[in-house]
DNA sequence: TCATCTCGTTAACTTAAGTTAAGAAAAGAC
DNA sequence: GTCTTTTCTTAACTTAAGTTAACGAGATGA
């Protein structure tokens, strides 16, 4: 587990083994059940979530229903807009599978910035290079429909219409779960 | 234009008077005449701009159409996707407004960040609060309707819909001008 | 000035998503 | 294993967005 993680890092700097043995140190490596909610409304902490293994969803409560907005698997960071504001959490994170996650807090990389200056480097790389995807995301999702969205999904992410329950990945593209039923037999009818 | 540019600044960090007199002799400002393409779809631009008045568009080109999907105003940066990956960019970057601009590249940045790390600190700070907000907004979008999105729009960016035009506020709201023009008429009803 | 093009609106019709409800299948609890 | 709950699908109906077309206002340009 800690390899996959250095191996990651390697892409952005090259760590030392004091640098790795310091990350170490942190007890940054967690197992977490599925269904554990990592993260509540309201809540205002500062945790930041690495997914080593398994799958993590960021959901809404409105008016009493579950709104999915994302999914973070194997590789990809989560770093609530809490952390950064030290607002209350506008969502709820949860684990969709056991999960094996590094969760870190503000303290743990102030500390680190502050030891190895190139670890913001990396950061200041992955959130431009996260912020980027987000928009270009965003952006297909404007400018397709419902339909097309599932179809790009199948494509870019076929992993995730295998292991995330379909209600959630309904909200994910934006309908409602007997939508995306229903464009889902629409689409099998054409073939 | 240099203070508002400092004061923006100096949200993040305080600059010297050193660093300050280094940042203008870049020659980073620039007027840009209404209509103005920035950038175009395809090209390996590595520009970034910083709007310091005026209001800029990102825009895709969909089987002939125009597909617009973000507006930057007074205070927002556009930092295109092909600056940090060196693809083509997807999509073009037009001036809605006369604006007046920083214009800064890859070899610019680069050589801040070496004579000032703060400036380091400065664009990850930023990057990780624009993701935050790019993520916040997605998800705002996927679980609102054109109706919703329009009525948010109005309450947190008044402005907008008084200085863009109406179809290139469509896409922006993920729907054809047609359905906006009645949309419209649908609240005016309504009250 | 006149002609042209762009833009916003309206209307009629089509298509697809939302809503409500019901039933079957699968998962989870005891 | 049975009971319960959740999840997924289907169907009928409603609502709203997409599509096509037409018109008027305003801007643009020869």
């Amino acid at each position: 587990m800690q390899n996959l993680l250095f191996d990651f890092i390697s892409k952005y700097i090259s760590l030392t083994e004091e640098e790795k043995s310091t990350l170490l140190s942190l007890n940054l490596f967690h197992s977490v059940k599925k269904g554990t909610i990592l993260l509540k409304e309201g809540q205002k902490s500062n945790e930041s979530y690495f997914v080593l293994k398994g799958c993590i969803r960021s959901y809404y409560n409105i008016d009493g229903e579950e709104k999915t907005t994302a999914f973070y698997t194997e590789m990809e960071a989560l770093v609530p807009p809490s952390v950064l504001s030290k607002t209350p959490s506008p969502y709820y994170v949860s684990c969709i599978e056991d999960c094996i996650l590094t969760i870190s807090n503000t303290d743990m990389e102030e500390e680190i910035n502050r030891k190895f200056p190139k670890f913001e480097t990396m950061c200041r790389m992955m959130s431009e290079e996260l912020l980027a995807k987000e928009r270009i995301d965003f952006d297909a999702f404007k400018t397709s429909s419902p339909e097309q969205r599932y179809l790009n999904l199948l494509q870019v992410r076929p992993d995730l219409i295998q292991r995330v329950p379909q209600h959630q990945l309904a909200s994910y593209l934006g309908i409602k779960p007997q939508s995306l039923s229903r464009l889902r037999a629409r689409i099998l009818q054409k073939n």
